[in-house]
DNA sequence: CGGCTTTTTGAAAACCCTCAATCCATGTGG
DNA sequence: CCACATGGATTGAGGGTTTTCAAAAAGCCG
């Protein structure tokens, strides 16, 4: 269960296959293109860990095509999902010493490996990469924030809304509101601190009137978007 | 509601009083003395606001004596109580633009106030410096995911005892399992996704078995911190 | 097609919340 | 200094939402 994160590299590709979200890899951002020498890329696959929990944090990752979850297991089972990563997002450089996260690939997907240390190397001689490092650790702390907001104050149904509309925000602008879920009913329930059957039954409620449509279980589409936005209209600050 | 941050400075000290939390000023960590330099002492009075929610994020605090939350509030008023600093905490510096949180006095307290431009220009020139605000902010980042685990995966009684656990660890190490509260139930609860009610309820509990005793609402003895560990044991991954 | 896992659905229970009343601490004014 | 008013805290009863337990259905994979 806590073995060393075992990780695919280029040559073991046999029988991958393309994912199901696969999105074209967005342009690296400002900065980012001076990480692309240093990458090493790893093929995963579904389920695979790229790295486990308090493993030492000696890479940084980014998603190139296919989706992670960073997850924290307890003792007595409980999980928490703490983030699902799409493509061009970058992880593991939050941690200080060690990784408070394992991370896994929901699909096969490829992700950039960067050594912490050369990383480091360069935003000591790019002030352009130090501050989008330091620029994306306060991005990721707002979004911590957001987190301790849904999970402090929210409802069920509130939970699942702010959830669709943020995955539909994040896939292709070309969706128009139809995307897939690569993740697994646990996987979302663990994400939003409530269990597989009250997602399960949210999501059917919403189905029921409207709202959205599902279709083989991971198909979504958007129907009624201001519905979903007026539940949670009234947490706007 | 929503006005400017309201700040009184040193000579505004009128019936300022000596915090009933108050402890000795831990001297300042590596590289921040730098910042002293640069940094003004204000003077609020308990429950005064220090900057307000969506309010251009330029300057950086750090608590020298009393205590400060750092708050969310919602449309329909539900709030969300996000840290309680302490002397020697550093706040104010995870904000892009704006601040997401508003920041107000505990008790009557000195918070020192560093201008952010005036930081960013140190810290360009101190690579101690820069390191400590990038460590700093990784440190946050970390304690919002624990507060995430909390929010996400804890009952009340688990959430209690670890904020109990917390506000002990953080007291001065004399104290010996005994600190006094300087927020309100209203502040436990909104930091711990709770009703006051539940809060106070649980609290009763831990008191009639033994576990903590309770003077005069706000002076806390843990009188079996075992037990309150055991409650949480669960949890540790 | 058949076995498996995952998801959905149902019924009952648990937990926490809401509403309401009382209690207590604090501060004020006589 | 005490009585009283005020606001926060506690306690109680009841209800709602979410969880738990259990079983059926649907999708997936060989």
């Amino acid at each position: 269960m806590a073995g060393r994160a075992q990780i695919a590299e280029r040559h073991q590709a046999a029988r991958w296959r393309p994912p199901l979200l696969s999105r074209s890899l967005p342009p690296p951002a400002g900065g980012l293109d001076l990480l692309e020498h240093i990458a090493t890329v790893l093929v995963v696959r579904r389920e695979q860990e790229i790295y486990c929990q308090d493993s030492p944090a000696d890479h940084y990752y980014r998603v190139m095509s296919g989706s992670v979850r960073t997850v924290k297991l307890l003792a007595d089972g409980r999980r928490q999902v703490s983030a699902f990563l799409l493509p061009g997002d970058l992880f593991g450089f939050e941690a200080l010493a060690t990784h408070d996260f394992a991370a896994e690939a929901l699909q096969d997907s490829l992700v950039a490996r960067y050594p912490r240390r050369a990383v480091e190397a360069l935003a000591q001689r790019s002030v352009q990469l130090s501050q989008l490092l330091c620029a994306l650790a306060t991005a990721r702390l707002r979004q911590a924030h957001d987190r301790m907001l849904l999970l402090g104050c929210m409802t069920a149904p509130e939970r699942i809304s702010t959830f669709l509309l943020q995955m539909s925000d994040r896939a292709p602008p070309s969706a128009e509101g139809r995307f897939e879920l690569a993740m697994s009913r646990r996987d979302i329930a663990d994400f939003l601190g409530l269990t597989i059957e009250t997602v399960s039954r949210t999501l059917t409620a919403l189905r029921r009137d409207g709202t959205i449509g599902i279709a083989r279980r991971i198909r979504i589409e958007i129907r009624d978007r201001q519905a979903l936005q007026s539940l949670i209209g009234a947490l706007r600050p």
